[in-house]
DNA sequence: CATCCATCCGTAAACGTTTACACAAGCGAG
DNA sequence: CTCGCTTGTGTAAACGTTTACGGATGGATG
């Protein structure tokens, strides 16, 4: 049993030659009779063409590959569930890289490029070293990359603008008259935490409120690390009256910890968290959260290297969400019904 | 600029043949001077091996395509998380497909498999009807299948025992004196949904409770489904004590829904859920819940994927997964610290 | 009736690899 | 000195497609 069905297989059978089997698959003009005989044969033979073989002849693969640091970050699953639907009507495939947020592993996965398994790559670096712009600099296919590059770099590019979100937090914080507000931030060394880190002295100082160092914590962006560092923060100044968190899974965390310290939510302390991912609305209290527009970020990441698939020579793109802030029980209190 | 550097290239540059180069790369013997001058070629012009040429010649794709119904779903994510790393450490890469649940769009995946872009595929579906059934049996390529499956098909297969898991948490919340015990199932016409709700009336029979249809009610597997349903639930029959919840997503609809309605949970109402995702665990208060091992079995599922591949020959594997209750605040209250 | 054009189809090359086979050179053994 | 074996390399075929090119056929046109 030489495998499935070839091209070659069903000229056989339909005694024509393997171009007219090529043609008639693909729709070319070609004379009625032949086309039924060849369909006919397709049919009887099951045959299904190898795209592997139409890869290498075409130099298109139809596949296109996502990488991020770990799909279980509600984040990037959220902007994976927007990417495959795009991809998917587009039709092409989506091959998933998971990098751990190791700087290695994403310049491997865009060295990879050259092997053309895919057609194209959307990534999210956490940190952005020499070497990655470097390496993203010198891909052998077209690359969307989500999240802040250095200026002069020339690539597809999403982006956010998570200073000025911060800030729209910090002032509805202020807003409601709270003045000692703690700071729970991600790794200072990742993209993400130093914009926000910086954000938080930003919008303090613009708000006229002194940047007291004893407010601010670092831990990491997971729940654990984020309920970690709340608890240390909540040691060290205990008379804050509201929390801003660098996303939302520390804001869980610290919804967690504040709980347990008898803390009430948000009479005591008001709590706000960054990302607006789908945990946030659902928690109890509903957490007040800064929408960086995840799915639509994964969305324009989708589009933006589909145009550029189409049309190779235009210009780099970079496409800017707005922050939103999403107001709900976890600073203002429940609605009333 | 013709593209990247092929073995052609290199062949040129060395002043070797095709043939030479292929064997130098591929660490096949040969002369130490030859190796070195193609080596040196292929450094200069940094060569990276066509990946679509190479399978088309080796009948490998070095590819695994996973299909499950939504991969924002817990379970099948915890899966995702465990099945890359192992495919990854065996030098597969992993191709995503989100089926939406639609029979269909299953079946599509499984014929897809006869383009040979992949060379194996874990599956999980959620309604196993008779045409899923005869196209996996005609795959053309080693599938995987997550959950249950026809005695008769012969395919390598990872299970787990909700019915037993059920029971166990129903023998739970009977020894801990409950006896109003509520069940919020999901869609009836999906396996898990049958077998959870075939398990429910089995489990209350073998503890001599009655069954009562007014203490049951169907949803669907998401937390705001779940969440109506309860509520239905809580309006018809309002002095249930406990509620037994096919999933975790629906024992979180439960928790808030009774948390609105005055309920404590578990003093009034104990709940108790199934799948142990993450979530369950950081709840408040923490969810008791019937682990079905999702990541051990998506490593199972992985590994038997890759045994098969190794060995085609081998009779049909079937892996299960026992069940295990894991015993949390609501039901149980808060531990004493 | 010769010419031209349109239509249809087959031959062969190409995509970038791997690999079977053959050939040349070198060398030890008879 | 010849035979045969080993070692290293090149030629060419193969994987399964797509497609440029040219040949054959037949009808319309002069």
């Amino acid at each position: 049993m030489g495998e499935g069905p070839t091209i070659t297989t069903i000229a056989a059978r339909a005694g024509v030659s393997i171009a007219s089997v090529s043609r008639v698959l693909n729709g070319l003009p070609t004379r009625q009779e032949t086309v039924h005989k060849v369909l006919s044969a397709a049919e009887e033979l099951g045959y299904v063409p190898n795209s592997v073989a139409r890869s290498l002849k075409s130099r298109r693969t139809n596949q296109i590959a996502f990488a991020m640091a770990d799909i279980a970050n509600p984040v990037y699953l959220a902007m994976v569930r927007e990417i495959q639907p795009v991809l998917k009507a587009a039709g092409y495939r989506l091959v998933l890289h998971s990098t751990d947020a190791d700087v290695g592993d994403e310049i491997g996965v865009l060295r990879s490029l050259g092997e053309r398994y895919v057609d194209g790559l959307i990534m999210i670096p956490l940190r952005v070293t020499e070497e990655l712009v470097k390496a993203i600099a010198a891909a052998r296919a077209p690359v969307v990359v989500i999240g802040s590059v250095p200026d002069g770099l020339r690539v597809d590019n999403v982006r956010t603008d998570s200073r000025t979100g911060l800030r729209l937090a910090l002032d509805h914080l202020h807003g409601l008259g709270r003045s000692r507000i703690g700071f729970v931030n991600g790794p200072l060394d990742t993209v993400p935490g130093a914009a926000r880190g910086a954000a938080y002295a930003d919008g303090l100082a613009a708000l006229g409120l002194p940047y007291q160092p004893e407010l601010v914590e670092t831990g990491d962006f997971y729940r654990a690390e984020g309920a970690e560092a709340v608890r240390r923060l909540l040691d060290r100044a205990p008379d804050i009256d509201a929390l801003m968190c660098a996303n939302d899974l520390i804001a869980l965390g610290a919804l967690h910890v504040l709980r347990r310290a008898g803390r009430r939510v948000p009479e005591d302390v008001a709590v706000a968290g960054m990302d607006d991912i789908d945990l946030a609305a659902d928690a109890w209290p509903a957490v007040t959260s800064v929408s960086l527009g995840s799915a639509e970020r994964g969305r324009a990441a989708a589009q933006l290297l589909l145009d550029r698939l189409h049309d190779a020579g235009r210009p780099p793109q970079v496409v800017t969400v707005r922050p939103r802030l999403v107001v709900r029980a976890s600073t203002v209190g429940e609605e009333p019904r």
